[in-house]
RNA sequence: GGGGCAUUGGUGUAACUGGUUAACACGCCGCCCUCUCAAGGCGGAGAGUAGGAGUUCAAGUCUCCUAUGCCCUACCA
């Protein structure tokens, strides 16, 4: 039987970056197996699910180029088949009616909750999760006080002996004693069926053979088997994803940390979706790294790896070939970012990576990013795609090299794509206002510049060295007085690659502001 | 309170069925290159594998205990 996985996750707001790793695992796998890649939107809790929710997960998927297999499931709409599926339990004998009294009880003081009932049942004398007095009401007096209109829910038998078990793919042997297990819910009095019955009903019906999913669901899988055999299927394989924890080991989570945990933030800062994806990929998975450089074939394909045994630098293709649910780890990783300095923003090594795709990924891939980006801040002009697109790409190629995020070519690389643009208040002061006769040297040299024929990085430099030579000055002042007057800044690439992708027209010109020094005369 | 899972430099990870001075990437520091900043090259600091006990000729790898963290324990998902 073909491989077929499921990313279901519950629309009540953006895409969690480690829901976004557990769609990836689940789409590795499916890809790398040629199975089918489903994608469930568990929107059961009426209450707290949106439509942007939903919207910003399919969009989350498309950018990390997750593309889904079949129609979009809705668990919603599955609802009156989940309550079909627990009323026939019922029938057979395997749930019963619990009349208690629903506890209304608010969610901030829910854990207390638990542990509170724990405690107490414990101080009782242990724990006896079959002592429920409907577990064992007749069928006519449990009918009559349903026909009666009495609420009920409806929780699963659990039988008094025995214990669940499973192999999980990552954590291995999982075993539990029904005894730990309480008749857990399956609708509640107003009949909306419960999170694990819908799960397991819905993964049945949709013929998923593995279940790639985060840890937290590990002890709930328990429940899940005793539900699988009372409905009588086979259970799926599964597959625990260790989960990704703050710098301080705890949950990761919008609420603590904001928007450094969701998926979309990566797209609006200027992240390219592959080395985002490569970073995730590495976040509690690591390739079996004996196999290389070998060749290894994937959905028929065979893929070249490459070679470097110290890379952690993969395609899509790479990952997919080398990617197995065995070399899942089975310890929780920490996404290191630092929420005070915002140059480490975000981890340190994800910002390393998309600066490394940046600068070494195809031109004609990138191009279309940065496109978008400069359109986004109307730095874009259509002559880059014809007439001037050899221009385009080669300052493209230039200022790539040491760029992080596709927002510097809005922001650093303002400069290369508008006379409109900002001077860094340090970079006036190391580059210009040090020296004051730069005021007269920065004119003249553009006068000489004006005069070389043709103009590009060599003869600029030449020009340039003279120039300094002549006037008894080092080079250095000059080139990095230029740098600034052309870009703004201290730090760019090297100054004639600048001239010449600036242009001799606007660089002259440039020379010849006196923006600078405006304002700073004493 | 009960149960489950985990624990290798700051972070992500490696280390075949126990076998030389615990490896790599990111980060950090220094040097080289140099017009700046990156990149690149070279080098360095940083863990004795959470702590303890045990098994063994030999333990990061096996066993037990402790600690810590995370998850579950809900008529949430």
């Amino acid at each position: 039987m073909s491989i077929r996985v499921r990313f279901a996750p519950s629309p009540t707001g953006y895409l969690h970056i480690g829901s976004a790793r557990s769609a990836l695992f689940n789409w590795l796998y499916a890809r790398k197996t040629g199975g089918l890649f489903l994608l469930r939107i568990e929107d059961t809790d009426l209450q707290r699910s949106t439509e942007a929710s939903t919207r910003s997960i399919i969009e989350g998927l498309e950018w990390l180029g997750l593309n889904y297999d079949e129609e979009i499931v809705f668990q919603s709409d599955n609802a009156p088949k989940h309550r079909a599926a627990a009323l026939k339990l019922m029938e057979e004998g395997k749930a019963y009616r619990d009349f208690t009294p629903k506890e209304e009880r608010a969610d901030a003081t829910i854990k207390e909750g638990i542990a509170e009932r724990a405690r107490a049942q414990a101080a009782e004398g242990g724990q006896d999760h079959r002592s429920n007095p409907y577990r064992d009401l007749p069928k006519e007096e449990s009918d009559r006080r349903a026909a009666a209109g009495e609420p009920f829910a409806v929780r699963l038998k659990v039988a008094r002996e025995g214990k669940t078990h499973f192999e999980d793919a990552v954590y291995g042997t999982q075993e539990r004693d029904y005894a730990e297990i309480e008749d857990l819910v399956l609708l509640r009095s107003d009949g909306h069926p419960l999170y694990n019955l819908s799960v397991v009903l819905d993964d049945i019906e949709m013929q998923i053979t593995d279940v790639i999913r985060g840890q937290d669901h590990l002890t709930n899988t328990h429940k899940q088997i005793l539900l699988y055999e009372a409905l009588g299927a086979t259970p799926p394989r599964f597959a625990h994803l260790p989960l990704i924890l703050a710098p301080n080991k705890g949950k990761l989570s919008k609420r603590k940390h904001g928007e450094v945990v969701s998926l979309t933030t990566y797209r609006d800062r200027g992240f390219v979706p592959a080395a985002f994806r490569n970073f995730l990929a590495l976040l509690g998975w690591s390739p079996d790294t004996t196999q290389y450089p070998a060749q290894i074939v994937s959905d028929h394909n065979a893929v070249e790896l490459n070679p470097d045994p110290k890379t952690e630098i993969f395609s899509l293709e790479e990952l997919k070939s080398l990617f197995s649910l065995e070399r899942i780890h089975k310890s929780n990783a920490v996404f290191n970012f630092s929420e005070t300095d915002p140059r480490q923003w975000t981890d340190a090594k994800a910002l390393w990576m998309n600066a490394e795709y940046i600068r070494t990924m195809p031109l004609d891939e990138l191009t279309p990013m940065v496109k978008a980006e400069l359109r986004a801040n109307r730095l874009w002009r259509e002559e880059y795609e014809e007439e001037e697109r050899v221009w385009f790409e080669k300052t493209v190629d230039l200022i790539r090299q040491r760029f992080f995020t596709l927002k510097d070519f809005s922001a650093q690389g303002r400069a290369y794509f508008s006379d409109d643009f900002d001077f860094d208040d340090a970079a006036v002061k190391k580059n210009l206002l040090k020296e004051p006769r730069l005021k007269e040297l920065l004119p003249a040299l553009a006068d000489r510049l004006e005069e070389v024929e043709p103009f590009n990085a060599e003869t600029s430099e030449v020009a340039l060295r003279a120039f300094s030579e002549e006037v008894g000055v080092k080079a250095g002042l000059l080139i990095n007085a230029s740098r600034t007057m052309l870009t703004g800044q201290s730090v760019g690439p090297s100054m004639f690659e600048v001239f010449d992708v600036i242009g001799r027209e606007r660089s002259v010109q440039r020379l010849r502001s006196q923006v600078p020094w405006a304002g700073t005369e004493s």
